[in-house]
RNA sequence: GCCCCCAUCGUCUAGAGGCCUAGGACACAUCCCUUUCACGGAUGCAGCAGGGGUUCGAAUCCCCUUGGGGGUACCA
């Protein structure tokens, strides 16, 4: 808890279901804030100018997956804040007034270039190989130009002027110096485009200015855009925050993480419906590119907040590996209470009449699955025979094990010393079944597969005694009769 | 093409000149525990991209090469 006073933010662009890298990035500013304590904000600002592509659909996913994730902000297009709108589509009219500001101050000016025309430019730099950018050819216009442009009905982009050359340089949080010169940013830039809607880059300073924002924690592939948006600070003579580039999360072919090659394994939602525990994400994700000075591999956010800073976050790009992933959800799935694992177990058993057991008993059901499992989704099939009214058992297990006259005697015994499992006390029911072992000289596999295959229509899953605990004697009684009728003398 | 960023086991990383015969975790393999599957425990496998410097000493600093990634829009 250094100084307070840190204003930071996650701006995504409903332009698709919430990304994996964006949680990521999301997840950096918020530690970065809660490190910092006192007055620190965590701001969320929705960047949807790009009116073909946004749509509300997605606006909701990425709300409702970042509060999945228990990343909560402080300001937001949902719970409004001090400088709001927090919703670029609403403060057009406010872009449209800053962008005039600058060309009153002569830092902007109105391009009156046609997007064919542009194209033009573009073919002819190419075909001279030279490289393609805009050649301010608007920047100078007399007024009668401007009279003339007007009358021919063209409705003007603004550009801002971009000096060249010149180095931009500045001390990022987490790459050092970077600096880039000027005249490799393509010429004057649009800032306004001719339909009057700012551009991306323009939205971005002027809502940065207007909440305050003291740092920007990013992407690495904004590090031009930075070049660019250090230029429009200049241009309103306003104060830098301070910018820090993260790596990008790439595929294990080493490429950028994106819905059109990797599909829905980008997407936050996916792993949700997978079953998911949020705490296992986000422990992922920070240990990405952020290492704790400790080593330790298992944190909470709040543990994490506590201890992060930017000088531990990695430069490199990391693979995004699931098989991690997994193990991280594995460790969270068996770790955390017991309770909380069967609410979120609840909705993958939706299929089954979970009235037959009471809330005690579907705990006890969790309890002895959960270990065996990777996702929460997987609970459906791990737990069916407990549910499921009959027990499948297979042609091959039947004819090789269930209707040997080894497994009829074990199933025929325990059917007739039913009185005496003790129904609900796990170790009770196991010993039973090996006194029943001693009685007819069986042990091991001789003893446990057949019941274990007559209750669980299976020889493998969770423990046998906790299985006849907690199916008690009216399931336990007619699946082992079942079991017994299926090969009938 | 041009610009920028990056470079330690297959993967995520520790490492800020001697503590490194390079540590941990995932994955994988073997063993132990165990009626089974898992869990857990133990062990093993495996890496400083290459080449030059600087230095008594380099994974660590500098340069070059190579490789990878990102950016080059009136998209965000």
């Amino acid at each position: 808890m250094v100084s307070s006073n840190v204003r930071v933010r996650i701006a995504p662009s409903p332009t698709g279901n919430l990304h994996v890298g964006t949680a990521r990035t999301a997840l950096y500013n918020y530690l970065f804030a809660k490190h910092h304590g006192g007055d620190s904000k965590f701001i969320m600002r929705l960047e949807d100018t790009d009116e073909l592509r946004s749509k509300e659909d997605f606006t909701k996913d990425i709300i409702d997956g970042l509060k999945w994730l228990q990343m909560h902000w402080d300001e937001g297009p949902d719970v409004g804040g001090p400088f709001a709108p927090y919703r670029q589509t609403q403060k057009l009219d406010h872009y449209d007034k800053m962008s005039k500001k600058l060309i009153a101050s002569g830092h902007a000016y109105f391009c009156y270039c046609t997007p064919e025309e542009l194209e033009k430019l573009k073919e002819k730099q190419k075909n001279d190989n030279q490289a393609q950018r805009y050649d301010n050819r608007c920047r100078n216009l007399t007024d009668e130009e401007h009279k003339k442009f007007a009358e021919q009905g063209r409705s003007p982009a603004i550009r801002l002027k971009i000096e060249e050359p010149r180095v931009i340089t500045w001390n990022d949080m987490i790459k050092g110096d970077i600096s880039i010169d000027s005249s490799d940013l393509g010429g004057d830039m649009v800032i306004v485009k001719s339909n009057g809607i700012a551009l991306y880059n323009f939205a971005v300073v002027v809502d940065d200015l207007d909440m305050k924002i003291s740092h920007v924690i990013r992407g690495e592939d904004h590090i031009h855009n930075t070049a660019k948006q250090l230029l429009l600070y200049e241009a309103f003579n306003a104060d830098i925050p301070q910018f820090g580039h993260v790596a990008l999360m790439v595929d294990t072919d080493r490429h950028k993480l994106s819905k059109r090659a990797h599909g829905e394994m980008v997407h936050v939602d996916y792993y949700r419906r997978l079953g998911y525990m949020p705490e296992a994400i986000v422990n992922y994700l920070a240990h990405m590119s952020w290492t704790p000075p400790d080593g330790r591999e298992i944190f909470t956010l709040d543990e994490a907040a506590q201890i992060f800073t930017l000088d531990r976050v990695s430069t490199s790009h990391a693979v995004f590996d699931v098989p991690r992933l997994n193990w991280y959800n594995g460790q969270y799935i068996r770790n955390l209470p017991i309770s909380l694992i069967t609410d979120r177990a609840l909705p993958f058993l939706q299929a089954y009449d979970l009235a037959q057991y009471s809330r005690p008993q579907l705990e006890e059901i969790v309890g002895v699955v959960r270990e065996g499992l990777t996702t929460l989704s997987e609970v459906t099939e791990a737990t069916r025979f407990f549910f499921e009214r009959q027990v499948q058992i297979s042609e091959e297990l039947n004819r090789t094990l269930m209707c040997t006259d080894n497994s009829r005697k074990v199933l025929s015994a325990v059917r007739d010393n039913m009185a005496k499992f003790p129904w609900g006390d796990a170790k009770g029911c196991k010993s039973v079944i090996d006194q029943i072992g001693k009685e007819l000289g069986f042990k091991g596999k001789d003893l446990y597969w057949p019941v274990r295959a007559a209750l669980q229509g299976k020889t493998s899953g969770p423990d046998l005694g906790s299985t006849l605990a907690i199916l008690g004697e009216a399931r336990v009684r007619s699946r082992i009769e079942g079991a017994l009728g299926l090969c009938p003398r």
